[in-house]
DNA sequence: CGGTACATTGAAGGGGCTCAATCCACGTGG
DNA sequence: CCACGTGGATTGAGCCCCTTCAATGTACCG
């Protein structure tokens, strides 16, 4: 039931949520943060939001769509580090170099926020709770590259597919994107090889186990996980640890 | 010409040195920045400084020595996300969650410096000029996380030891714990093997291959690189790619 | 209707693993 | 002073997971 006339205040941006979710946010915070992020720029799929060697002053916040960040090896390979989903910062750690360090592309149409450095560091010395709460929601997707870094050096193919899917599950239901066993994702199986250090080929035929052991169903871009906890005991993915995610009580007693 | 009497301001504590290198600090920063380092605990070689389940109220910072930060699966196998060297914030994000998601263990006798939450929190609302360069200091260990991500998945064993090698010399290079092609560290090849997702025959292999062709030796806990070029050509190294880190315009105008 | 993007399948090969044995240096206790 | 245990390096044989190469299928689109 969307109205038009409160559709801005009604919803709250996507950063603003994940820094409500860490710390306890005043109104004036609120309308800072959404302002901070009100300044949208389109940006097609397919097409690169930041790339591999230029240069950049800033970064950006993901509002709506889902996005990749890789690196392009010499050989031509390409090697996926993380799926961008909205409320996070992209351009980080690239942008923070001479020269980024690697590239993002839109997997769909995509809307994103500049935010210029010169206003993250104004915003860091003026609201340093915020900075705090930043920094905190860092923690939770650090834990993630160590997890997808595990499952590269340590889990067979069967075990990463299945792990990366899940790990999507759980992300995109924390924003609402998806419900309590699917969601809709234009994953193609070279994206996830390149996600996952596989061949094509390779998860072709990891996915059919998958599908033949009615554990994974993939549609038309709607991914759906029948039973969620078959899957994660095969994966040894603990559900929780995206959420056992806290603030030290100290935080909320310090403002 | 080491001077008793000024050791202490002399000799810089290593976080302290380390942000030094990103922005300008006041001496009442210097001072502050020490002091948080001052209070020392000691932890043997092979002894764990986290475990992981355990909960924390705070974190480290890694005085002197060398550790590791790993995980280990249900099936005994480990992998290792990565070395932890002087200066940087042991326990993110494993402390960061209810319960630590990676144990970090000392590879030589260690020495660290506890920082409680409260304490870190404290800092950043008194000095967010601080916080804003931590925040960017994590930049650059993102971007280690980011190519170990990149070798686990696309690179082959040698071009990963060869990797590793080259990181590590750069990384100890800028703490001043190595020379222009060699440094020391306990450096088992079950290590490297848990580092990169090798086994430990097969780094056994790889080293001696690398050996034979002149461009590593490995002896008594002493690695040395005798032609740093050719191995970073073999690793696809850049090796510029930590030092190419830079704070923007912005920052130093502001304050 | 031809082109493009993506999924699928087969055959063959190789990179890296597992298993297992051996070797070596070192420390320790008798 | 030797026997033994331990941590680590080394080497060999066999094999399997996953890759590469290549072909085919299929849906969609201009």
């Amino acid at each position: 039931m969307p109205s038009l006339s409160t559709e801005k205040s009604r919803q709250a941006r996507p950063l603003t949520r994940k820094l409500a979710q860490i710390v306890t946010l005043s109104a004036a915070q609120v309308t800072l943060l959404d302002e901070l992020q009100s300044a949208n720029r389109l940006v097609r799929r397919h097409r690169e939001i930041v790339t591999e060697g230029h240069s950049y002053d800033g970064v950006f916040v993901l509002i709506e769509g889902v996005a990749i960040r890789y690196r392009i090896l010499h050989d031509g390979r390409r090697q996926i580090l993380n799926f961008v989903l909205p409320g996070v910062f992209i351009g980080f750690p690239a942008c923070f170099f001479e020269t980024a360090l690697y590239s993002i592309t839109a997997l769909t149409d995509v809307s994103v926020a500049p935010i210029s450095f010169s206003r993250l560091i104004g915003l860091f010395e003026e609201h340093p709770r915020l900075a705090t709460a930043i920094l905190w929601s860092f923690a939770r997707e650090a834990a993630m590259f160590n997890e997808h870094l595990i499952a590269l050096g340590r889990r067979s193919a069967v075990e990463r597919v299945a792990h990366l899917l899940l790990e999507l599950l759980v992300r995109l239901q924390a924003i609402g994107m998806a419900d309590d066993s699917s969601y809709r994702l234009p994953l193609t199986q070279e994206l996830i090889g390149d996600a996952l250090g596989l061949s094509v080929p390779y998860v072709n035929r990891t996915l059919r186990q998958l599908r033949d052991d009615g554990l994974v169903v993939i549609k038309e871009q709607q991914i759906t996980i029948p039973d969620v906890a078959a899957l994660s005991a095969l994966a040894d993915f603990e559900r929780t640890y995206l959420s056992r995610f806290r603030m030290p009580a100290a935080f909320e007693a310090e403002s």
